[in-house]
RNA sequence: CGGGGUGUGGUGUAACGGCUAACAUUCCUGUUUUGGGAACAGGCGACUCCGGGUUCGAAUCCCGGCACCCCGACCA
């Protein structure tokens, strides 16, 4: 990624008017601002700012993930219908949400909804021995899911990229350290990109093979998901599993439940030995013995947790974004056209990149300062440097948090200490 | 998939069944201006979503598609 870019030179444009097809929060601020642009819909694609932030999220995910084992690797959209029969999931009863096409000799083809049997399929070519596991794959990948009704702008769509990691043990004990390991993965995640604080491990629905499986909810009215939170535990359930008995499980008390509205952002679960079972893929143990492998997968989406921070981040003037996900750390303004504040403000701009500190410069001639600011606290990026004929009277340049109303100049030398440390 | 709503320059909106489809913004030219979307002047840009119908006349009414948004159901 590069550490700089020049306003000027940025093919997109922000926007005064909110899109009139959009009603979501995230959607409307990202496209005005310019980091996403609509296909159709339920269908994004992401402009330069914008995928810089996807990026961001997704460097912070692969971390967490290498942090506990995990492989990178990419796999393929097109999967043939072999690789999901054997689950009994070609069919679409089964899965409502395929795309499907053909080859021209008109086999069916799938787009890939998911990659649970095509990563089991993968390992049997490598998996023969207990000394071959444990295994973690991961990847980013995209999903199609031909969903009947796409909505909250790129909160819920038909093609998105997912990180989806998906673990190979010996038995279920193998398997539950693993899983714990990646709970706390998750958790890193999401304190990482900014929402940790309204971030739940949440109860759900477990499937066939286990009694629960785990969700990451985010609070925001704008989530599709009730959830009954206990807040001093730290933990919430699903609607979908809210009953006596599950709350008499997880030894808590109706009383402190609070019902919120919130949007899935990860979801972990066990899916034990189904896949194993019905694409055979097993591993000889030391006594010599046949045993299926034992699983687990685990999902996010990067986009709807992009779009999540918008919806949970943001003013009337834009959007505030962590600074572990922003585009740039420093939005640099020139203001006026005089010749001598704009070579100070192109030093300035040098200086930070030297000082490797990621910079965006509104560089543009004929803006105004109004307008200048307003895109600024759109597009929000965390800190806002502005060189102006003023701020050089003053004594240097002003510099002003997204978050914060009031700036203060500061000199050359303080400027850079002032990134250095943050 | 059920229900509701909406489709008009790039964007946001307006227009009684009746004049050359209006306004703002963006964009282009020029002059001025430069700390919160700045001023003036000029200009480009629309088969009014598509197809049919009613009518002397349709952006406007009717029928059929398609697209988009919202609520619900669904979410392997």
């Amino acid at each position: 990624m590069p550490i700089s870019m020049k306003q000027s030179q940025l093919f997109t444009k922000t926007k005064k008017e909110s899109p009139s097809d959009e009603v979501s929060l995230n959607a409307e601020l990202l496209i005005k601002a310019g980091y996403i642009e609509k296909e159709m819909s339920g269908v994004y694609s992401y402009l330069p700012l914008g995928l810089r932030v996807l990026n961001k999220i997704e460097n912070i995910i692969r971390q967490e993930m290498n942090s506990i084992g995990g492989q990178e690797v990419l796999m393929s959209s097109l999967q043939e219908s072999s690789t999901w029969e054997p689950t009994n999931q070609w069919s679409d009863d089964q899965v409502d949400v395929w795309f499907k096409t053909k080859l021209k000799n008109n086999t069916e083809l799938g787009l890939a909804v998911t990659h649970e049997a095509a990563m089991t399929k993968m390992l049997k070519d490598f998996v023969q021995s207990y000394r071959d596991l444990p295994i973690y794959v991961y990847q980013f990948q995209t999903k199609f899911r031909n969903e009947v009704r796409a909505k909250s702008g790129i909160m819920r769509t038909r093609e998105f990229v997912m990180k989806d990691l998906y673990s190979f043990s010996k038995d279920e004990a193998e398997h539950t350290e693993f899983y714990e390991k990646a709970k706390e993965a998750y958790k890193n995640i999401f304190k990482r990109v900014g929402i940790g604080h309204i971030t739940y491990l949440t109860f759900a629905s477990g499937g066939m093979f286990s009694k629960f499986s785990h969700e990451f909810q985010t609070i925001t009215g704008a989530g599709e998901d009730v959830i009954y939170i206990d807040e001093n535990k730290g933990i919430a359930i699903n609607k979908e599993v809210y009953t006596d008995e599950v709350i008499n499980d997880l030894e808590l008390s109706k009383d402190e439940l609070v019902e919120k509205r919130a949007v899935e952002v990860g979801n972990i679960f066990t899916l034990a030995t189904r896949f194993s079972d019905a694409l055979n893929l097993k591993y000889k143990t030391e006594n010599g013995d046949d045993k299926s492998v034992f699983m687990g997968s685990y999902g996010i989406g990067p986009g709807r947790l992009m779009g999540t921070i918008v919806e949970v981040l943001s003013d009337g003037k834009g959007i505030i974004w962590p600074e572990s996900i922003a585009p740039f750390k420093v939005h640099l303004l020139v203001l006026g056209e005089d010749d001598n504040t704009h070579k100070e403000a192109n030093d300035i701009y040098n200086i930070l990149i030297e000082n490797n500190i990621e910079v965006l410069f509104d560089d543009r001639h004929d803006v105004n300062a109004g307008e200048k600011f307003a895109d600024a606290d759109l597009i929000g990026i965390p800190y806002r440097v502005v060189v102006s004929k003023r701020s050089l009277s003053d004594g240097g340049y002003e510099i002003k948090k997204r978050i914060e109303e009031g700036g203060r100049i500061v000199n050359k030398e303080d400027l850079i200490n002032e990134f250095k440390n943050v």
